[in-house]
DNA sequence: CTAATATGCAACCAATGGGTTGCGCATTGG
DNA sequence: CCAATGCGCAACCCATTGGTTGCATATTAG
C-alpha cells in the first residue's frame, strides 16, 4: 500500500457525495445512456428547473465527474471516466482490506 | 443480482451519499483496515464525540453499508461488503454505457 | 455491591444543500 | 436586424445534516 492510497480515500468523499444525490445520478445515467448533451435537453423530461439541473452539474464538474464545454450559444456536458474509476478503486481497496481483515482474524481464533 | 438492480438509482443514490462524507469513509477505512470494532474504539482517534460517531455509522447502517451487533454493554460494527458491491457495479454500468454512446457517436460522425 | 464503562435518546444549533424566481447577456435562425 | 433560444448570476427559502450537550440505562470489573 503506498501512501498515496490514503490521500486517495480523502480525494474520494466529493466524488461519493456528488453521486450521493437521485437528481445527479439521473443525469449520470442520462448522460452514459445518450452521450453529451446541453443543459436544457438535460433539464426536458425532469419536473425541475434548468437553473436546479445547472447547479447539479456544477456539483458534479466540482467533483470531477463531468465537464462542459461551452459551444455557441449552448454547453455541451459530458461524462469524465477517470474520475468513476476513482471511486471504482476506492471501492474495490475497501473491500479487499476487509477481506484480509476477516481472514485474519478468523486465523487468530482458530489458532 | 442483475444489472438491473445495479441501475436502479432509488437503490444507488443512498449508499453513494452515505460514503460521500470524509469521516464516513475515515470510519469505513477504519472497520476495512482494523476488522469489527465498538464504538468507543472507533472514536478513539478522532477530534469528535462518540455520539457524533454514532450518528455516523447509524447512517452507513441505513445504507446497509455497515452492521452493527450488540454484544454485552458494546456493540461491534463490521462492514457489509455486499452493499459496496452494488455501488461497484452502478459505476461500471454507466461507464459501459458512456463507452457504447461515445463509439456511437464517433461511427456517426465518420459516415 | 458499586463504581466505572459503553451505549442510547432527545433537544438544540449553525451550516449546508436542493430548489425557486427574477434578471441580464450572448448567440443564432429567419 | 430582431426575436427567440440558451445560459449565467444573485438573492432568497425551507429542509436536512453534522455536531454538540445533558441525562438515563445496561453491563461488567473488582
Amino acid at each position: 500500500m503506498t501512501p498515496g492510497d490514503a490521500s486517495r480515500l480523502d480525494v474520494s468523499a466529493p466524488i461519493f457525495a456528488a453521486l450521493g444525490d437521485a437528481t445527479r445520478l439521473k443525469l449520470v445515467a442520462r448522460l452514459g445512456r445518450g452521450g453529451p448533451q446541453s443543459i436544457t435537453r438535460l433539464t426536458r423530461g425532469t419536473p425541475l428547473t434548468r437553473q436546479a439541473i445547472t447547479k447539479h452539474l456544477r456539483v458534479l464538474a466540482d467533483a470531477g465527474l463531468v465537464r462542459g464545454v461551452r459551444r455557441g450559444r449552448e454547453s455541451r456536458w459530458e461524462l469524465e471516466p477517470e474520475q468513476f474509476a476513482v471511486a471504482h478503486r476506492y471501492l474495490d481497496l475497501v473491500s479487499k482490506r476487509w477481506d484480509t481483515a476477516l481472514s485474519r482474524l478468523k486465523k487468530h481464533v482458530e489458532e
